[in-house]
DNA sequence: CAATCGTGGGA
DNA sequence: TTCCCAAGATT
């Protein structure tokens, strides 16, 4: 018995005969070149190099949000060697509301080992692509099939979500290790002469038909192939365990102005928001003078905010990570959306301050 | 493996 | 309000 049909077995799937397997294949891609989303703008060509940076985006981010972004990075940075090359600041900009910022930065890292290592050529192997920084085994396989036509699988929540219900598996997707047997059903399933189609049908499909929510089964085009769908067990499939509760968190925000000078922290690279700009952020403060408050909620964390304004008079102490920076110089710096929110405050407070007046 | 790492939108 | 969700990777 083959390491494949053991796995199988311990997870009682029966998988179908090359008949059904072809039929499959054929079902999906007709509907995916009827109603494949073919507009989107990293399906215009198959440059690796767009296909790398739409994936990196779409990491946990849907496609309207990511659009906009792509066509402006691109435009930025139309090239590895342009990404390589780039400037920090104006890098983070680029990314600047999207969120999970390290995707960037590893980016970057990726582009100048690109330069370095295969001079400026994007890797066509599978297992040289996945060594990038950034790329792990879904975007590695996304880009090999995509760009380079190769029969691996991309497995991402959308394909998960497809296949438990095609072959009615109940393994938790939230763990790691579940990615493994959906791996192995996309390498017998794929279409070996258009792998990159076939992954993106499946994603298309799993975008809306098969959406996590209110899916329609019905009207599926793999409706005969869905064993979740016949048996009338829809409802079971994905099995997702929990994520755990964001932990909340009291900061106050310190807006230190000294006319049109403010006082900003760079945020220590790594760390949460790493690398972008805020004002000031403490756990307890000396000084009080309360403009405003707001939530803001991370994957795992809930900040609940108190902005203070603290001007001229204060006695508030600069640190290392600190400096002054004038409100028209703001445009050249990151800020993530906390920032923005406090940026907000202090806009409105000086609003209301300057009509009382 | 489990925790970390953003944000916006919909039910 | 609260919860869940979206084309995951890193440590």
């Amino acid at each position: 018995m083959t390491n494949k049909e053991h796995l199988l077995e311990k997870y009682g799937i029966e998988m179908w005969s090359d008949e059904k397997i072809i039929a499959f294949r054929k079902a999906l891609l007709d509907w995916y070149d009827q109603e494949g989303r073919d507009h989107l703008p990293w399906r215009l060509n198959k440059d690796p190099y767009r296909i790398w940076v739409s994936e990196i985006m779409l990491q946990q981010t849907q496609v309207k949000t990511v659009i906009p972004y792509f066509l402006r990075f691109v435009s930025l940075f139309p090239s590895v060697q342009a990404l390589a090359e780039a400037d920090e600041e104006v890098l983070l900009k680029a990314w600047e509301g999207l969120g999970y910022y390290s995707r960037v930065r590893n980016m970057q890292v990726a582009a100048q080992q690109i330069m370095t290592e295969y001079n400026g050529v994007f890797p066509d192997k599978p297992e040289d692509i996945i060594q990038l920084k950034g790329i792990g085994p879904y975007t590695s396989g996304a880009i090999a099939s995509m760009a380079f036509g190769l029969p691996e699988p991309a497995v991402d929540g959308n394909v998960m979500r497809v296949f438990s219900r095609l072959f009615e598996i109940g393994e938790d997707i939230a763990k790691p290790a579940t990615r493994k047997l959906f791996e192995l059903l996309v390498r017998i399933v794929i279409d070996p002469d258009r792998p990159g189609d076939f992954n993106q049908a499946i994603m298309d499909l799993g975008t809306d038909i098969c959406g996590p929510v209110n899916p329609r089964p019905e009207e599926s085009p793999i409706r005969e192939f869905n064993a979740a769908y016949k048996n009338g067990t829809m409802a079971l499939y994905p099995f997702k365990s929990k994520a755990k509760k964001p932990v909340p968190i009291d900061l106050h925000g310190l807006v230190v102005r000294q006319g049109d000078a403010y006082l900003m922290e760079k945020r220590p690279t790594g760390g949460l928001l790493g690398d972008f700009w805020t004002f000031p952020l403490v756990d307890t403060v000396t000084e009080e003078n309360k403009i405003g408050s707001f939530k803001h909620v991370f994957s795992h964390r809930r900040w609940q905010v108190t902005v203070h304004l603290l001007e001229d008079e204060t006695n508030f102490t600069p640190e290392e990570n600190m400096k002054w920076v004038l409100e028209e110089e703001f445009a050249d710096y990151a800020f993530a959306v906390p920032q923005q929110k406090m940026w907000e405050i202090v806009r409105k407070y000086d609003e209301k301050k300057y009509k009382s007046l």
